[in-house]
DNA sequence: ACCGATCCATGAGCATAATTCATAGAAGGA
DNA sequence: TCCTTCTATGAATTATGCTCATGGATCGGT
């Protein structure tokens, strides 16, 4: 036992990606032969084959396949863990890496974290938004040590809990009809068309929380990423958004939208800070908490 | 790059357990000498001490910590990713790995299997039940190729979809009152003992979708591991219990027990099986999820 | 069909890295 | 204080990985 090494993982990484030998060898810095031989002897040792030869291209037997897909898992860990390590050896810390898995996360986010460095001085601090296997994905795997969704999972290995409420409301231009209605109802939406982020709708709080339960549909659905251009098309009376009424307050110095109340009730959601079980406590998560639970009032 | 290798977390994870570089040396077969020179090159490379000596003890560094964390979650995937590649040389395809999070999960599965095994008769199989860092988690890291799970999560990277539709109802012995309804109101729990597997209450079906909501709390709540004891206690009249209507017929033949429906309404529950994206496809999950399909008709 | 280019496999030899051996120093227990 | 037990370190040894050289196979171009 102990046979395979990362060496291994990174070859059957590099293979796939430059699709030869070859290739592989002269992005890793060695010879085809080294890779050859250092295959052979993984092959030979747990006695299985990665690939058969087809020609001359190299295809994975259903073996190399999946210890393909673990070194596509593993050799970031790894690569994180080294880079982690060298971060504690220049710094002291190393860097709290927090991962935003919605735009007004992120908006929040910005205004914690001039509070987080100062408690900090000597913290570094990362943002990350993109995640190969989701925020959750990530966050299992370290490659952020905490994570603000909308959606919160309560599974064993992780603690969320919530760390802003906030309301959702309808974002209308200066023009709009609704500017001065108390609240929208979910009917309304049918004629408009909808600007919102590019996700699945079931990750909208405007349709999980609003529409879907009335069984409305807006007139088009629109995909836009950036909340600058979106708020310009809804200042332009190009149809309407929904966002955090917070947010709202905040870009209407910039752009003349208002927000407007879902419904007679409003919908109110939260934001969850996801940390691995009992890293909450540790020194820069406890922080964390405790500026966003100070903001909360 | 490339400096951390396999070896040095395995001597950290071996010294947190072992609790010496002595101890650590001997269960892997090294001299401790060697370790010491391992660790001692790491070190220099990386620019980071792992552990500094208190008295002759050896306690980690902020940094040695966290290099122990994360060999704690990657070996067990490298231990496994070698498993599966043996396997694979022995056999053809591997075990399918499944698991469970809830024992009517489990006794469904058992209903499946047979059909499983005889369409895939070259194919092996292994059901798990223990998760260190939760179902999730096993499915994330590959410990596992399939979960069924009452609890699915929607996120990028997984993939969850309905297997079982089933009741959830009341179970009461011989001679308990309820007998006779058609069914139970939560108010009526107030006066009973109740009999659930041991786990959160807010994973249990009868408290998150029938007593919770009516603000009702049992008598008295107690922990049951088994099932069978679980029947027993309850044939025996000294509490009631919840479980799928589909797996208290089953047993109704063994002991003298009777689901009583939940509400006038009765509470419906969903299992699911979640994959990792994408591998639904594969063979052994079409064919598993094939049979579920046909099973739920 | 041939020839050249390209790719992978393999054996031999070598260089470097890993491991052991031997030993010294530090710390704790009796 | 002495004895035991632990880690660190330098030197010697062993083992492993790597390169070099080469052969066989495949594909594309002419």
């Amino acid at each position: 036992m102990g046979e395979l090494e990362r060496i291994h993982l990174e070859i059957v990484r590099a293979v796939h990606e430059k699709g030869s030998l070859t290739a592989a060898a002269e992005a890793l810095h060695l010879t085809q032969s080294a890779l050859s031989h250092s295959i052979k002897k993984l092959e030979t040792l747990l006695g299985v084959s990665l690939w058969h030869r087809d020609g001359r291209a190299l295809k994975f037997t259903e073996a190399g396949a999946w210890l393909l897909a673990s070194a596509q898992r593993l050799l970031p860990s790894w690569e994180q863990l080294e880079e982690r390590l060298t971060e504690f050896g220049r710094g002291e810390r190393g860097t709290f890496k927090i991962g935003t898995e919605c735009h007004p996360c992120y908006k929040w986010l910005l205004k914690i974290t001039p509070d987080f460095l100062r408690e900090w001085p000597e913290a570094d601090l990362d943002v990350r938004q993109k995640f190969q296997f989701g925020g959750l994905g990530a966050l299992f795997q370290r490659e952020i040590d905490l994570l603000l969704t909308p959606d919160p999972v309560f599974k064993h290995g992780l603690s969320f809990q919530a760390v802003v409420d906030y309301e959702a409301v309808a974002v209308v231009g200066p023009e709009h009809p609704w500017q001065r209605l108390e609240y929208v109802e979910p009917l309304q939406f049918a004629r408009e068309v909808l600007y919102t982020y590019p996700v699945d709708t079931d990750r909208l709080d405007i349709f999980t929380g609003f529409l879907t339960p009335a069984g409305i549909r807006p007139r088009r659905h629109q995909l836009v990423e950036a909340t600058e251009i979106l708020l310009q098309l809804i200042a332009d009376g190009r149809g309407v958004g929904t966002l955090p009424r917070w947010l709202v307050d905040e870009y209407a110095r910039e752009f003349p939208v208002k927000g407007v109340r879902l419904g007679e009730q409003g919908v109110f959601k939260q934001i969850y800070a996801g940390f691995r079980e009992g890293e909450q406590n540790l020194p820069y998560g406890q922080t964390f908490l405790e500026l966003a639970k100070r903001r909360l009032r």
